[in-house]
DNA sequence: TTGAAAGCGCTAACAG
DNA sequence: CTGTTAGCGCTTTCAA
């Protein structure tokens, strides 16, 4: 991979040489503020001409290593396999470069390793700050951040060393499972429990929502058993084999079911078609994720989205310095309604 | 955004002086070149051991102003919002770590200014290469490119000025129509022709795969009408529009489809559960892209999917240097068996 | 209104 | 085996 070269790329020194002028009038010029050096406008624009001609283009590497401050802004997220972090990401780069911020972002597929690693290269590359995304050990990364000075905000699952944006998980499952108990109840004419699938029973998240999943429960009156919460984690097939041991263990499943992200709904929509199980009656289903095709799939699924507008709103709202003691902003999800 | 600092960084000098030897040692070590310098492993460990309590991080802006090559590889991708990109870039960021490189990647949103002006910023942060995947307009980032010496590689869409990695539209496109043509045969009992919905007609990987889906036709002595092409774009309201005014001015609708792409499918079947227009007889699709809520729409999908592997391996080959001549390198995409 | 010059932290050639 | 030194391209004081 070597570059292919010959032509050097011009620097400020090419373009002060060219507009017979030095090389930090051109500098000042380039950077706009020659106001306060009041360069003659018709220096400057020689110089923007010149410039323009001769394809200059700052070098960053050099400028960032004079300035104190970088502009770079790093963001730590753990896969790209579903619309919730797509959209995230996607969001993140137009509101930083919208801010004049450079964004890198890196993926670290649910590795804790992984995540450090990420870290550690922003750091060498002088990020001015970095948002940890559903990171597996937030604080981890606050920690090595806060020995080189850089901050951090933690952005879906919370940490408690930096401040953290995430979905009011308690309240948005309380409603969808206060939706899926009724639509079960308008079906068979009477309450009935439903069964909780995907997601680390150890995280923050999947935790508030189970509360949630209980609290619905029991303003009806009901209480879930035990073993029909099953936080198997995210991925489909775990989904899949924890559904297929439940079933050989009670025979019946429940009518309805709270699934815990569309990642784990894969596996359940799979194990459904495989095993036949709800073939003479389709189940009740809740999804905390939303994903088109998924909204098309049937009737019988709610489904909420996590609010990521108003996520990153509130994320560059404590770069910028608005939101300056918050410790936990919690932002409510949206419910679908069906189509 | 201020950085909390007071704790200055460390530098090699700090380290130089904790150690009671010079930058150039520290550095000679830290960088692993250390044998051809011969520093003696007592030192070497002593720099290693200092280097690690104290925090230190290099600063990567100095190294690649010194050094002549950044190991920055960028790539610039259109959306974040389907399984294809989301692959792509997931891959891309894994290999390119794997090799030491740094990927710095920005979303353009099919947006032909931004692709550029993303360009821009990778040459100012000095990147080696840019890699530009499903461009609008990837001659334009070859010759911008071109002229600070970078070269470029272009991914899944192909350019003139560069070598492109792209997947062979049309054996795809004409295997998969085959297969709905089959499909069709199959229920109705005898050879109907399908319609194509979605993509750029412009451009050349919908251009392709509407001639493999032509030459499908042709095999089995039929020709589809001109009007059955609806090359719409990619967004699924264009789609859904397209459909509708089809099936105004001709009524019935064909029994098959060749779908071209995950976003446009979203827009397929909103049309066809909102119209009611297949709704005595599911009709036979055929999508040119993978998603694995798709495959679990129903019996009635088949799907092929691009082999990113592969595409990124040829990428990488042509990085490395391994494959110097080759101009266009087309990878057979994948056709899913049905579950 | 402008230019000269110092130095950001690092690498690599050169001189021991 | 190790240290000294000269920049990489830019920003920013300071002096004119």
């Amino acid at each position: 991979m070597k570059r292919v070269s010959q032509a050097k790329r011009k620097t400020i020194y090419d373009l002060a040489a060219l507009a017979g002028t030095s090389a930090s009038a051109v500098s000042a010029v380039l950077n706009g503020n020659w106001k306060k050096r009041r360069i003659s406008s018709q220096l400057a624009e020689k110089i923007i001409r010149i410039a323009d001609e001769q394809g200059y283009a700052l070098n960053m590497q050099a400028s960032v290593l004079r300035r104190d401050r970088s502009n770079i802004i790093g963001m730590i997220v753990p896969k790209y396999d579903n619309r919730y972090f797509g959209s995230i990401v996607e969001r993140f780069e137009a509101m930083a470069r919208e801010r004049g911020l450079f964004p890198i972002i890196t993926c670290t597929r649910r590795d804790p390793d992984l995540e450090i690693e990420a870290a550690r290269a922003m750091l060498s590359y002088q990020v001015d700050c970095v948002i940890a995304t559903g990171a597996t050990d937030p604080d981890r990364i606050t920690d090595l951040c806060a020995a080189a000075g850089v901050r951090t905000i933690n952005l879906d699952l919370p940490g408690s060393h930096a401040p953290s944006v995430i979905s009011d998980n308690f309240q948005g499952a309380l409603e969808l499972t206060r939706r899926v108990l009724a639509n079960c109840e308008r079906e068979l004419g009477q309450n009935v429990p439903l069964m909780f699938v995907g997601g680390r029973g150890t995280d923050h998240n999947t935790s508030e929502r189970v509360r949630g999943f209980r609290t619905a429960h029991h303003e009806i009156g009901i209480t879930p058993e035990e073993d029909l919460i099953l936080a198997c984690g995210y991925a489909p097939e775990k989904a899949e084999q924890s559904l297929k041991v439940l079933a050989e263990k009670r025979g019946a499943l429940p009518h309805g079911m709270f699934v815990n992200s569309t990642i784990s709904l894969e596996g359940v929509i799979r194990w459904i078609r495989r095993s036949g199980h709800y073939s003479e009656r389709k189940p009740q289903i809740g999804c905390f994720d939303f994903d088109p095709f998924v909204a098309l799939l049937g009737e019988n699924i709610e489904m909420v989205r996590q609010d990521v507008p108003k996520m990153l709103d509130a994320v560059f709202d404590i770069i910028d310095n608005r939101n300056p003691e918050q410790k936990l902003v919690e932002i409510m999800p949206i419910v679908e309604t069906m189509a």
